[in-house]
DNA sequence: CCCCTTCTCGTATGGCCTACGGAAACTATC
DNA sequence: GATAGTTTCCGTAGGCCATACGAGAAGGGG
C-alpha cells in the first residue's frame, strides 16, 4: 500500500524539513543526544534503499543506529514525518541546477536533465514510488524541483495560465515513467524474476485464455511484430509531449 | 505502502481471473460452499471503496460476509490473489467499447472515452492507486483496456514500432492523472481536509521558509497570477500529448 | 552534591497474514 | 440407516507492526 505523505502537522514538520533548530535561548542543557535528525534520516534512507519501505520500521531503523526503538521519537514525531524527511532528502539529492548554475541551452535538453536525474533518483531509491506526492513535503528538495521545471518552460512564450500546467504535465509524465521502473525493480528484487521472465511465464498460458476475436488490434500488432521491436515508450512519450507543448507555444508567437 | 500485484502464481490466479472452475469430472461433491469467488471479490471491493485498501483485511472481508476469517482461503489462495481479482474486476467495470461496439469516430474522442472512464474508475475505487500495475493481472479487464487503447492509435499511420509506445504513453499519462486524483480523494477522507485547505495552511508559513532568491521563476509566476488561474494540467497535458502523437503520425503520411 | 533539563528506552495494546488440522456437512453406496 | 469419501468451515497460534506512557539515566550550573 502507498504511504501517504502530507498528513503531518506543518508546525512540526516544516522546521524539521528546513533543519531549523528551536531557538534554544537559555540553553539549559540536559542529557546530550546520541543522534541527530540527519543521522536518523540517513539510516532510514539506507535501510529503505536496501530492503524497501515496508521493511523500514521504526524498530529496524533504531537497531541499525544501535539505539532503542523509542529513542527515535525524540528526533522525529512519528514515522509519517520520518518518511516526509526521507522524501525531501532524496528529492534534494538530484542537485538540479539552481538559478545561475550552468545548464543546457536548449529547453528540451534542460527537461532531459530533469528527466534523467529523476529516473536515476528512482533507481537509487525505488521505495519513493510508494509515497504519494500529491501533498509533498514543503522542503528544499521539492521547491528546487518546481523551480527548475518551471524555469525550463517559462521562456517558451506560453500564455500565463498554461505555464504551470505544462510544467505539471512534464513532471507527471516523467514521474510516472520513473515510478514504473522503480516498481519493476522492486518486484524483481522481491521475486527474483525479471519483467521479461514474468511475461514469458504467462505467455506460455496465453493460448489457454486469449480470445483472438475480442482483441483484433492486439492480435494484428502481435502478428506484425509490433510488440517485439518497440521503441522505448517513455522516451517516445516525453518527446511527443514536448513537441506538443512547443507547438502550442509557437501558436502564440508572432509567425 | 503500495501493494504489489504480480507476485501471484500464474497457475492459480489465471483460472480465477477468467473464472474457470476445475473440470469437476466425477463431481464427488462434499460440503456445499457458503460463498462464491465473486461474492468474496465484491465484498472486498465494497470494503476497499468505503474504507481503503489498508482496511481491507482478510478478517474484515470475512466479517462482512458473515464467515470466519480462514474461510476466505477456500476461495482465494491469499490476499495477494484477492487484490489481483479486485483489480481486474474494476478494470473490467469500465466497460470500454469492444471490437464492433459503437464508439466515437474521431480518435481523440475515443481516447477521451478511455480517459473519462478511467478517471471515473479511480474516483469510484481510489484504492486502485495503491496497487502497482507493472505486472498487472492478466484478466479480461486488463486485456480489454490494452485492446481499446491500441485500437485507437492503430489507424493513425504510425510506424509499427511506435504504435505500442504511443498507446503506453497515453495510458501512462491518463493513469498518472487519475491516480493523483485518487490519492487526493483518499487524503481528503483520511484527514477531513481538502487539498486547497492543505496548501492554504502551508501558505501561511510560506514567508518563514521561502527564499525568493533561489526561486525566481516561481516568484515571477506567482506575482503574475500564473498559479491562480491555471488551466487543468491533465486536460492540457493529454491534449498536447495527443497533438504530438498526431504530428508524429502526420510526418509519415504522404504529404 | 543537588536540581533541572533533556534524552533513553522497556512494556503493553491491538492489529495484520496465514499454516495447520480437526470438525462439520453433504452425496453415494451398500 | 450406516458408512465412506469429499469438500468446506474456521479456531488457534506465532511473528510482525506503530506508538502512549512513564521511569530512569546523564549531563551542566550552582
Amino acid at each position: 500500500m502507498t504511504e501517504f505523505s502530507g498528513r503531518t502537522d506543518p508546525e512540526r514538520i516544516l522546521p524539521l524539513l528546513w533543519r531549523h533548530r528551536a531557538p534554544a535561548a537559555g540553553r539549559p542543557t540536559g542529557r546530550p543526544p546520541k543522534l541527530t535528525v540527519d543521522a536518523v534520516v540517513a539510516a532510514a534512507v539506507a535501510l529503505a534503499d536496501a530492503d524497501g519501505l515496508a521493511a523500514t520500521s521504526m524498530a529496524k531503523v533504531a537497531a541499525r543506529l544501535g539505539v532503542g526503538t523509542m529513542t527515535l521519537y525524540t528526533y522525529v514525531p512519528s514515522r509519517a514525518e520520518l518518511v516526509d524527511l526521507m522524501v525531501d532528502d532524496v528529492l534534494a539529492g538530484r542537485a538540479l541546477p539552481g538559478p545561475g548554475d550552468p545548464r543546457p541551452e536548449n529547453w528540451r535538453d534542460q527537461v532531459g536533465v530533469y528527466a534523467d536525474r529523476t529516473r536515476a533518483m528512482y533507481r537509487a531509491h525505488p521505495w519513493l514510488s510508494q509515497v504519494t506526492l500529491v501533498r509533498p513535503p514543503i522542503g528544499p528538495g521539492m521547491l528546487a524541483e518546481r523551480e527548475y521545471v518551471l524555469s525550463t518552460v517559462s521562456g517558451l512564450g506560453l500564455p500565463l495560465h498554461r505555464i504551470n500546467p505544462a510544467a505539471l504535465a512534464i513532471t507527471a509524465f516523467v514521474t510516472a515513467g520513473a515510478r514504473q521502473e522503480a516498481d519493476s525493480a522492486q518486484l524483481r528484487r522481491a521475486t527474483g524474476q525479471s519483467d521479461d521472465d514474468w511475461w514469458l511465464q504467462r505467455m506460455q498460458l496465453w493460448e489457454d485464455w486469449f480470445d483472438v476475436e475480442r482483441h483484433p488490434a492486439m492480435t494484428e500488432l502481435w502478428n506484425a511484430g509490433g510488440f517485439h521491436e518497440s521503441e522505448d515508450a517513455f522516451g517516445y512519450g516525453l518527446a511527443v509531449l514536448l513537441d506538443g507543448i512547443a507547438a502550442d507555444a509557437a501558436g502564440f508567437s508572432p509567425a
